[in-house]
RNA sequence: GGAGAGAUGGGUGAGUGGCUGAAACCACCGGUUUGCUAAACCGGCAUACCUUUCAACGGGUAUCGGGGGUUCGAAUCCCCCUCUCUCCGCCA
C-alpha cells in the first residue's frame, strides 16, 4: 500500500497519477486523510489518559508500600475511572485504524511518470523488438497439434486425471521442460541470484504481503481445511521471506531466484486464449526477485529486463518489449514491461515475462525495510520478473522450429535436453 | 494424531505482580589508548505511532510469539491461537 505520509503531503499528485490507471482516487484519498486525522487526535487522547494512569499506578504502589492505605484507596478510585476512559478511546482508535487500513488497501500503487495512459492491452507501448518473424509454410501446425503429433504433451490425459488446463508432459516433452528450468536457473545463478526452492503453498499473511489478497482471492486455489493458498507465482513466497524484516543497507540488493509450479484458477478466460499451452491452471516458471535501495530500483529494473532479453536471445525467439499502459498495469505495480514472443503458427504474440517495479508498495504491506548508513529505517523497493514462464516458450519453440524432420532444439538448450530434435 | 516442555532485544540468556523497554555477556558502531593489529577502558546500540518554536539535546504511548482477560499496576497470573523442541504413533 501507499505510504500515508506520501498521500498526506502529495494529495493532488497521487490523485492525478492514479488517474493514469483509470482510478478515481479523489474521494478515497479525502477519506483516508480524514481518518488519519481522526486517528491522530484519538491517539493523543488515549496516550494522555494512559500516561496519567501510569502515573497514578506508581503513586498507588508507593502508598501501599508506606502503608498509607487511605491515600491509596483515593487514588485507586480516580485510576478506575481513567481506565474506563482509556478503554473507550482504545476501542474507538481500533475502529478508526481498521477502517483506515481497509481504505488504504483499496488504493492501487501510483504509476511511474513514464506509464502511458490507456484502457487495455491494445494501448501498451512497444519499446523494443528483436529477431525476425519466422516464415513458416502454409500448413504449419499450431503447438497443440505438434504436441499431439510427437506425443510430447497430452492435454486430454490431463483433463481425465485432473481437469482442463492441467496437461501431462511426456518423453522429450517432459525433458524439454526440465531442460528449460535448469537453463533458466543456471542463467540466473550466473547473474548472481541465490536459488531457493520455496513452499508451493502460503498462508494468508503472505498472500496479503505481495498483494494477492484480499482483492485477487478468486484467482488462487485455496486449501480450506488448512487455510493455505497455492501460489500463483514464486514471487509470493520469495518476497515474503522478507516480511517484517529490517535489512542492512549493505545487504542490498537482495537477489533471489526460484523455480516453482504456479497455480491459477483463471476464472473467466475462454476461447483461443486458453487453447493448448496458451493459458494453464498449472504451469512452471522461474522467477527472479530483487529487493533494492529506493534510489537504485529503476536501474535494477533495466538490468532485469536485459536478463530476460538475453534468455530469449539465447533461445533464438523473436520478441518484443511493451511498456504497459495505465489500464493494463497491475494493482500493485508502478511500472511493468511485458515480454512477448512470436508464435509462428498461431501468428500471435504470447506474453512470456512480466518485469515490474513495485517501489515501496509491497514493502509497505509487508514491512520490508532496511536501515540506511545514516541509521534511519526506510522501506525498501521490491522488483520481480519471470525469467521465464515455460508454457508459452514451449509453444513458440515448437511452432517456430518445426521442420519436416521434426522440431529443432536451439543450440543453447541442447546441452540441457541431451537431444537436438524432437521427432 | 497422542503426551509433555518451551517461545524475552541481532545472538546467548536473567527476570514469577510495581524501582523492567527489560540485567549480564557476545556481536555491532563510535571514541580513548596504541609502531600496526589485538587487548583494555568509555560511550552508543529495537520498532511503530503521537508530539512539530523539539533545529539539535527532547517529551508521551505501545510492543517480552499473536489475541483476549484479571488487576490501580503484568514479561511475570488466567484463557484461546500459532510456532518450536522431546517422546509415542504414522510415514515419502
Amino acid at each position: 500500500m501507499l505510504e500515508l505520509q506520501r498521500i498526506r503531503e502529495n494529495k493532488e499528485e497521487v490523485v492525478e497519477r492514479l488517474s493514469v490507471k483509470n482510478f478515481d482516487a479523489a474521494a478515497l484519498v479525502e477519506e483516508i486523510i480524514d481518518l488519519d486525522l481522526q486517528r491522530r487526535t484519538n491517539q493523543k487522547q488515549l496516550d494522555d489518559t494512559l500516561a496519567r494512569s501510569k502515573q497514578l499506578a506508581k503513586e498507588i504502589g508507593r502508598y501501599f508500600k508506606s502503608g498509607e492505605k487511605e491515600q491509596a484507596e483515593a487514588v485507586r478510585k480516580e485510576s478506575l475511572s481513567l481506565k474506563e476512559q482509556s478503554k473507550a478511546f482504545s476501542v474507538q482508535l481500533d475502529k478508526i485504524v481498521k477502517t483506515l487500513n481497509a481504505k488504504l488497501v483499496e488504493l492501487p500503487n501510483v504509476p511511474h511518470p513514464s506509464v502511458p495512459r490507456g484502457k487495455s492491452d491494445e494501448d501498451n507501448e512497444q519499446v523494443y523488438s528483436e529477431g525476425n518473424l519466422p516464415e513458416l509454410a502454409e500448413n504449419a501446425l499450431p503447438h497443440w497439434e505438434l504436441a499431439d503429433k510427437y506425443k510430447i504433451i497430452d492435454f486430454d490425459l490431463g483433463s481425465k486425471v485432473t481437469g482442463a488446463g492441467f496437461p501431462f508432459y511426456r518423453g522429450k516433452g517432459a525433458r524439454l521442460q526440465r531442460a528449460l528450468i535448469n537453463f533458466f536457473l543456471d542463467e540466473a545463478i550466473a547473474a548472481g541470484y541465490l536459488e531457493y526452492q520455496p513452499p508451493l503453498m502460503v498462508n494468508e499473511a503472505s498472500g496479503f504481503g505481495t498483494g494477492q489478497l484480499p482483492d485477487k482471492e478468486g484467482q488462487m486455489y485455496f486449501a480450506g481445511l488448512d487455510k493455505l493458498y497455492l501460489i500463483p507465482t514464486a514471487e509470493v513466497p520469495l518476497t515474503n521471506i522478507y516480511r517484517n524484516v529490517i535489512l542492512k543497507e549493505e545487504d542490498l540488493p537482495v537477489k533471489n531466484v526460484a523455480y516453482s509450479s504456479c497455480f491459477r484458477r483463471e476464472a473467466g478466460s475462454y476461447g483461443k486464449d486458453v487453447r493448448g499451452l496458451n493459458r494453464l491452471h498449472q504451469f512452471d516458471k522461474v522467477e527472479i526477485v530483487q529487493i533494492q535501495h529506493p534510489e537504485k530500483s529503476y536501474e535494477t529494473l533495466e538490468v532485469m529486463k536485459e536478463h530476460v532479453a538475453v534468455l530469449l536471445r539465447k533461445l533464438e525467439l523473436p520478441f518484443r518489449i511493451l511498456r504497459l499502459c495505465g489500464g493494463d498495469l497491475s494493482f500493485t505495480s508502478a511500472l511493468t514491461f511485458d515480454f512477448e514472443v512470436f508464435s509462428g503458427a498461431q501468428k500471435r504474440w504470447l506474453e512470456v515475462s512480466s518485469v515490474s517495479n513495485f517501489e515501496s508498495y509491497q514493502a509497505n504491506r509487508m514491512k520490508l525495510r532496511f536501515k540506511g548508513k545514516d541509521g534511519k529505517t526506510r522501506l525498501a523497493h521490491t522488483l520481480n520478473g519471470s525469467a521465464l514462464a515455460l508454457p508459452r516458450i514451449v509453444a513458440a519453440l515448437l511452432e517456430n522450429n518445426q521442420t519436416p524432420d521434426g522440431i529443432k532444439i536451439p543450440k543453447a538448450l541442447q546441452s540441457y535436453t541431451g537431444f537436438d530434435i524432437i521427432d
